[in-house]
DNA sequence: ATCGATGCAAAAGTTTTGCATATAC
DNA sequence: GTATATGCAAAACTTTTGCATCGAT
C-alpha cells in the first residue's frame, strides 16, 4: 500500500489549479499541510500536523485553526480523506493514493491498511440495491493485531 | 431490520444479571437508558437519550453524566453498539439485535441498514489473513440516499 | 449500614468563530 | 489596493471527573 499513484509536484499542482479555480490563495501554510500529509505516509490527527509542522519548519507561524480549515478545504477536494476515531475526532491520510480500508489494533492503535476486491465490488451492488448514490465507504475491521496478541498471550 | 432477536424482559434480565454479577447497582436510571435504547428502533447521540428520558419522564433526574456512564457500561456488556460520526461523537443502537451494517445519507443524514452474507464473510477471510483478532468491524456505505436524490434532481 | 450511583458543576478536550493584521494576487 | 488567509484568543461543544448526597442491597 506504499506506492502513491501521483508525485507529489503533481498532487501540488492539482492542490494550486484547485485553489485558482475557486478564487482561493496559495499560502505557505496549505502547501505544508498537504507535503507533510504527502510524505509522512500514515494517519494523522489535526494536532498531529500541527505538532509535525511546529517541529520541522520552526520558523513557520501556523495556528491550529489554519491546521483545521485546511483540512476541511482538502477533504472538500478527496485531496485527504479522514477515517473517524469514536469521540475523540478524526485521522487525516493523503486521499489520491490506492483506495484501501483499514484494519484498527483496540490495544496499540496500529492501522494497517487493506485492498479487497470482493469487498468493492459488494459495496457497489449493496448501494444500487438500496438505490443509494454512493460516493465513499468506510470498513474498519477492529481487533488485535498480530504483535499486541503475542504480547499479552491469546 | 425490525426484527429483534430478544423481547424486552430478556434483556432485562440480562442486564440485571450482568450487573449482579459485577458488584453493580440496578437503577432506575440505568433501566430507562437501555429501555429508550430497545424501544426506539434508531440511533442516539447521549444527548438525544438524555432528552427522551427528560421528556418521556419528567419525574425522573437524571443527568448527562449518567447517560454517558451507562452507555459505556452497556456498550462493554455488548448491550448496545456505537457507530461514529467524525467529531460529532457516536450514535448509539440496540446491541443484541441481528447484526447490520449501515448506510448513511450525507444530506438528510437518515440511516439504513443492511446485513449482506458476502460482506461478512470476506471480513473474517481478510482478519485471517492479517493475522488480526478480529471484535468488530464497521462498514458505512455513505451517500444520498433515494429520497434526497430525488428532492435535489441528479 | 455499606458501598456504589447519581446529579451537578467544574474541568478537560476538541473544534469553530470573530476579529485585527498580514499576505497573495 | 483588494480580498482572502492567518494567528490568536475566545467561544462552543462534547465528554469526563470530583465530590457531596442519594439510594440499592
Amino acid at each position: 500500500m506504499e506506492t502513491q499513484i501521483l508525485t507529489y509536484r503533481e498532487v501540488l499542482d492539482r492542490f494550486k489549479k484547485l485553489l485558482k479555480s475557486n478564487n482561493l490563495k496559495y499560502t505557505k501554510q496549505r502547501e505544508l499541510i498537504l507535503e507533510i500529509i504527502y510524505n509522512n505516509q500514515g494517519h494523522f490527527t489535526p494536532e498531529d500536523i500541527y505538532n509535525l509542522i511546529k517541529q520541522s519548519y520552526p520558523d513557520i507561524r501556523i495556528g491550529i485553526a489554519t491546521i483545521y480549515r485546511t483540512l476541511t478545504l482538502l477533504e472538500d477536494a478527496n485531496l485527504v480523506t479522514s477515517i473517524s476515531f469514536g469521540a475523540k475526532g478524526k485521522k487525516y491520510e493523503f486521499g489520491l493514493g490506492k483506495h484501501h480500508d483499514h484494519l484498527v489494533c483496540l490495544v496499540c492503535g496500529a492501522i494497517e491498511e487493506f485492498y479487497d476486491e470482493t469487498i468493492e465490488n459488494q459495496q457497489e451492488l449493496i448501494a444500487k440495491k438500496h438505490n443509494f448514490k454512493m460516493t465513499n465507504h468506510i470498513m474498519k475491521i477492529v481487533g488485535v493485531c498480530k504483535n499486541c496478541q503475542s504480547k499479552q498471550g491469546s
